[in-house]
DNA sequence: TTCAATCTGTTGCAATTGCAACACACTAAG
DNA sequence: CTTAGTGTGTTGCAATTGCAACAGATTGAA
């Protein structure tokens, strides 16, 4: 659980050899950081010219709004970024917060040197832009996915949904969710009460079944 | 209506010379298209090697489920892009589909002439992959606009949240909105008839006012 | 203009959801 | 081990929403 991915695993490297790697890293200002259970990474308004990636751990994307009810917008896991969508701005200015969701540690890389191109150059400047257009429309995708869950008539199509789309991503017919139910309601944006209620009502009901945090539909 | 926009006020070709631009185009293969109102310009399951520019109208994205049910998952005017989500990835396969809201003209560029880097070695390239990252940041970040307004517990606070969204977006206490109250209803996920029941019950509390298409917080 | 098709607002009723309160797990710190 | 804090499932009740049916308004084509 605490190990970290390794950097040839991370899909923003993709493609780039080893040698090469060390010298990116070099070339474009990167830093590594640690944060608590809890911790906040970014917060609303913060000024955020770095992309995040997630080395270990997994990181929650949350707006609050004026009456203090927050939402879970999204969370990225090992290997994926965040922060990203504000990094490549002119004014790369947050809008959400981000926070470390359990122990977890994060590379930072300055935006700037990966969006223009390197003075230096680099071969493998070229390589690395390509993989974050590539990231960026992913990123947006699931964006859409999450709005294509969400636009679900009923807590039921929304839940229904939300396991399909994990058992596509996690190619099982048995899924395992990275969310308490608590944050899960969150993430939905139902209430939590209505969400248990519904979901022993779909496995009295012998739709689904689950256990703790795999789910299965039947 | 019918007039297009001009091509330097393209966000995707800011900074870049009207005389380059001819050159651009030229390099960037590129092609022009006009659809009927409710003509499918991108159907989904569609390969989409091609980034689209609306030069008048506008385009919505839809998804439909297995059981009929249509979603407005968002919706792009004159000078925006779309479909560059899906183009600049691996394998450019589109999972929504692209609908002409009213008649429309289309630009379609080469996204892999934008992603990688030109054989020709323009120099202006360098200028629209920039301006490209900025997009695909911005549609990122409405996407995640989308998913706040939809997180809100019930119609009012969607429809709050969205007249938010617009004034902010127009600069304006007064806003337009492009949508029919149906589509609204589709683009918010919610019945219909409880959105304008719920509109009434709203303007006779004093908490908005509108007309047809314009709206007002007050 | 005329007419058909579609959009819009309204309302009563049924279904779903949110709320609040509670008991019981589970977790982490002392 | 103990204990406080938090997460989870349950339930009755109230509020919100969806549904269906309808009438009037608007639109677009002939």
């Amino acid at each position: 659980m605490e190990k970290e991915i390794e950097y040839k695993n991370i899909p923003l490297f993709e493609g780039i050899s080893e040698e090469n790697l060390t010298r990116l890293l070099y070339c474009i200002n990167s830093f590594k950081r640690e944060y608590e259970k809890g911790e906040t990474i970014i917060l609303e308004k913060d000024k955020v010219p770095y992309i995040g990636i997630v080395l270990s751990g997994s990181v929650h994307m949350l707006k609050n709004d004026i009456w203090g009810n927050s939402t879970l917008l999204s969370y990225v896991t090992e290997g994926e970024l965040f922060g990203e969508n504000f990094a490549v701005m002119k004014i790369p200015e947050s809008s959400v917060t981000f926070q470390a969701a359990s122990h977890t540690k994060v590379l930072f890389l300055a935006a700037s040197k990966i969006i223009h191109t390197c003075e230096n150059a680099c071969s493998f400047h070229a390589q690395i832009a390509e993989n974050m257009f590539n990231l960026l429309g992913r990123k947006s995708i699931s964006f859409m996915n999450k709005i294509e869950i969400m636009s679900k008539e009923n807590i039921r199509g929304k839940l229904l949904a939300y396991i399909s789309m994990l058992a596509q991503q996690q190619k099982s017919k048995y899924v395992i969710t990275p969310l308490s139910r608590t944050q899960l309601a969150e993430y939905l944006s139902v209430n939590r009460s209505a969400m248990t209620r519904e979901l022993s009502k779909m496995r009295d009901e012998g739709i689904i079944d689950f256990d703790r945090d795999t789910f299965v539909i039947k």
